[in-house]
RNA sequence: CGGAGUGUAGUAUAACGGCAGUAUACAUGCUUUGGGAGCAUGAGGCCCGGGUUCAAUUCCCGGCUCUCCGACCA
């Protein structure tokens, strides 16, 4: 893409109503546009990225097994009356139609919804297990929004919900997807800050298990054990507790952000709406479930928390919205390498603005593509190429280029 | 929801009880082209309501907003 079209901008300064990093390089770099409190616009490089995030976690999905459906996010009051949340949630929006006085919520999760929906479509033991899951964007009335795009009111969501025929299965299926998430934050590049970590199980678990990036723009403590890369919440820690995986003694407590959480559910929601089966002997029983989430939003948020300089964003590859930025230091320089990259589908934006080089300099850094390349009139034929995370320049052939 | 702070142009900021200034971004022209270039010209602003005052962007009260701390967080 050519950045003469791309419809954002950058900012030189750093907005005065905000403190945290992701929300400062994000409104500075054109990602993304604040609404209000907890509430953005994405701008064409923030949904590109959002994007991005959002098809790695699809891809290991739909490897576990999910099928991608889309629930609606407006739903009917009676639904959240059947589980009782609709008095004791607190973050629910509720509103009322003005034609109609009909009492309506915006969605702030989905088993209130997947349930009756499963029900409708499984009716014998031979139609489970089943898991589905969406992308979706989520309402929750926090009382403070903050941290940029860690907490937000409205956040883009992965929910995934799982039925199972017997607890076995359910904790099969668990255990796959904690291999699938562990996969997702690897892909994502920041799986070496990521950590599985115990946390409250409600009536159900012992556990439930969050994935929390350490960060300390996170709002969590967690007390993690460096050998064996699992943690402790410290909601559920107390002070004789040892690492649950190798019994260590000495956890180290460390701010950390939730990316993700696993959670079984049991028979909770399922007893509520009735989303029973018949098993092999003809015998009714209700399914048992696991819910199953990552907060993509707030990824994009935490990555930029995990990832950047004092000049800008570092995007890794998997979700940068280019790979390449291709900088030119005359007009026109660029232009026959930007076609031939593009026409060979590679990912490029082409700064082929009419400003000053230092200019395109500066906003690269700041975008935090990973790959930078520079055509210039003393360089010829040759392509000059800086990685975002690094310091040193190479100068290439476009077949070097080709090879990256 | 409790506490603290904040609010001036698209953005970042300054000053002031009496014509609101600068930087940047924007428009036009010329110059310039490897780290946010230069000159000139132009357009653009005091969160809302009430009070005090001859006069309020400025002082007072209330509200709202945003940020931070706390509480909260299937």
């Amino acid at each position: 893409m050519k950045q003469s079209s791309l419809f954002s901008k950058t900012q030189k300064f750093n907005p005065q109503d905000e403190e945290s990093l992701n929300a400062k390089l994000l409104l500075r770099a054109g990602y993304v546009y604040k609404i209000m409190a907890g509430v953005y616009s994405y701008l064409p490089l923030g949904l590109m990225a959002l994007k991005n995030i959002e098809n790695i976690i699809r891809k290991h999905m739909v490897a576990a097994g999910g099928s991608e459906i889309y629930m609606s996010a407006l739903h009917p009051k009676s639904a959240w009356e059947v589980t009782g949340r609709y008095d004791t949630l607190d973050v629910l929006f509720r509103f009322t139609s003005f034609y109609s006085r009909t009492d309506y919520v915006l969605g702030p999760t989905h088993e209130e919804i997947v349930t009756p929906l499963v029900k409708a479509n499984v009716s014998s033991y031979r139609d489970l297990p089943i898991s589905v899951f969406q992308f979706q964007w989520k309402f929750r009335d926090e009382k403070r929004a903050k941290s940029g795009l860690m907490r937000g009111r409205e956040f883009y969501m992965k929910d995934l919900y799982s039925f199972h025929t017997n607890q076995e299965d359910l904790d099969d299926y668990y255990e796959k997807m904690t291999k699938a998430y562990t996969a997702v934050f690897q892909e994502l590049g920041i799986g070496d800050k990521t950590v599985l970590t115990y946390a409250s199980g409600g009536t159900f678990a012992k556990y439930s298990h969050e994935f929390q990036m350490i960060t300390d723009a996170g709002e969590d403590l967690i007390h993690l054990c460096e050998k064996c890369h699992v943690a402790v919440n410290d909601e559920i820690y107390e002070e004789q507790n040892t690492c649950p995986v190798c019994g260590e003694k000495n956890l180290q407590p460390i701010k950390a952000a939730e990316v993700g959480n696993i959670f079984k559910l049991g028979t909770k929601f399922s007893k509520a709406f009735e989303m029973k089966f018949k098993d092999q002997n003809g015998e009714t029983k209700e399914a048992i479930m696991g819910c199953y989430g990552i907060g993509v939003s707030r990824l994009l948020g935490a990555i930029v928390e995990a990832s950047h300089d004092d000049k800008g964003i570092i995007l890794p590859e998997g979700v940068a919205p280019f790979k390449f930025h291709l900088i030119e230091t005359k007009r026109g320089l660029g232009q026959e390498l930007y076609e031939k990259m593009t026409g060979e589908g590679m990912s490029v934006l082409y700064d082929d603005r009419d400003v000053s080089a230092g200019e395109k300099f500066a906003d690269a850094d700041l975008l935090g593509l990973p790959i930078r390349l520079v055509v210039s009139e003393k360089l010829g034929d040759k392509i000059e190429v800086k990685r975002r995370a690094k310091e040193e320049l190479e100068i290439l052939n476009y077949e070097d280029i080709r090879k990256l």
